[in-house]
DNA sequence: TTGATTGCAAAGCGTTTGCAATGAG
DNA sequence: CTCATTGCAAACGCTTTGCAATCAA
């Protein structure tokens, strides 16, 4: 057991979550990141201090981690999944479609938003489509490919 | 040559592409789908009154007709890509993640909205993510196995 | 001890692609 | 005739799952 990790045992035994040092890594990368990791980013980052996790159980852990409200599940662009502290506070993703940066916006500036939808239509949104999506998934596709060659 | 397509052939030639049936029909059904059609309804619907199309002509299709402005690409729940008529007018998708249901909202109402980022960030958006996705990928599953069954 | 958790390898799903055959121009 | 388009089957990328082994409690 390399690096001890950050998060305390108690977060995940309090959810009713055993305590592996696999659930302890994966949690604590995800916590300890301020980005948007991948399910194969998480495994590598965790792989580097504990080499003993499993894609598979990288998945596992954030699917469990979900269900007990400690981490989000983020789509960004094209099909694949993101995942993100649940303690980073509200906020919203502005993703550049062109070079995949990411920023974050304070909730607040939406709340108006939310009210109007809520109002106008008995609609609370979790996630919505603002325009045409152009050319997501092509996009999509070479930044995935970018980010294979790359490393 | 079973239906004749209601698209006219000359909105396929003036945009530089050939006139086979396989094209008539997926743009055509995509047309006059009020709703939004996974590749797989495309093909299954094309395939009703015409049956010499095989899903790969209907993605490349699609992708032809996303890239002349015809057609839309839409990301709704998980990750499965669904295609609409891009002369649906400029909206917005209300989408109900408990049971996939899906509503329209004029663009005007949203506007302000995009001024204000603009202003702000200097960002035009795209799509943006409104909240924490909670469930959406289980959802997604579930909805998905409730199409395959109830074909 | 006992059931939750893991790793592996295989399967699943939607999408993409190589290639030879077809058909629009 | 020529090159765009097609169908098929295989490949792909990400995610899920079955099963036997392991390990937290």
């Amino acid at each position: 057991m390399p690096h001890a990790p950050i998060t305390s045992g108690d977060t995940l035994r309090r959810r009713g979550l055993r305590l592996t040092p696999q659930r302890q890594m994966v949690l604590s990368i995800i916590e300890n990141s301020g980005e948007h990791l991948s399910a194969e980013a998480i495994c590598q980052r965790v792989q580097a201090s504990y080499p003993f996790v499993s894609l598979s159980t990288v998945y596992r852990t954030v699917e469990r981690l979900k269900a007990v409200g400690l981490v989000r599940e983020v789509h960004l662009l094209g099909d694949q999944r993101f995942y993100e502290s649940a303690g980073a506070g509200d906020h919203y993703h502005l993703l550049c479609r062109g070079c995949g940066a990411v920023l974050h916006v304070d909730a607040a500036l939406l709340a108006g938003l939310r009210e109007q939808l809520e109002h106008c239509y008995h609609f609370t949104p979790l996630s919505l489509d603002l325009l045409p999506p152009a050319t997501v998934s092509s996009a999509a596709r070479v930044l995935r490919r970018a980010n294979k060659t790359q490393k």
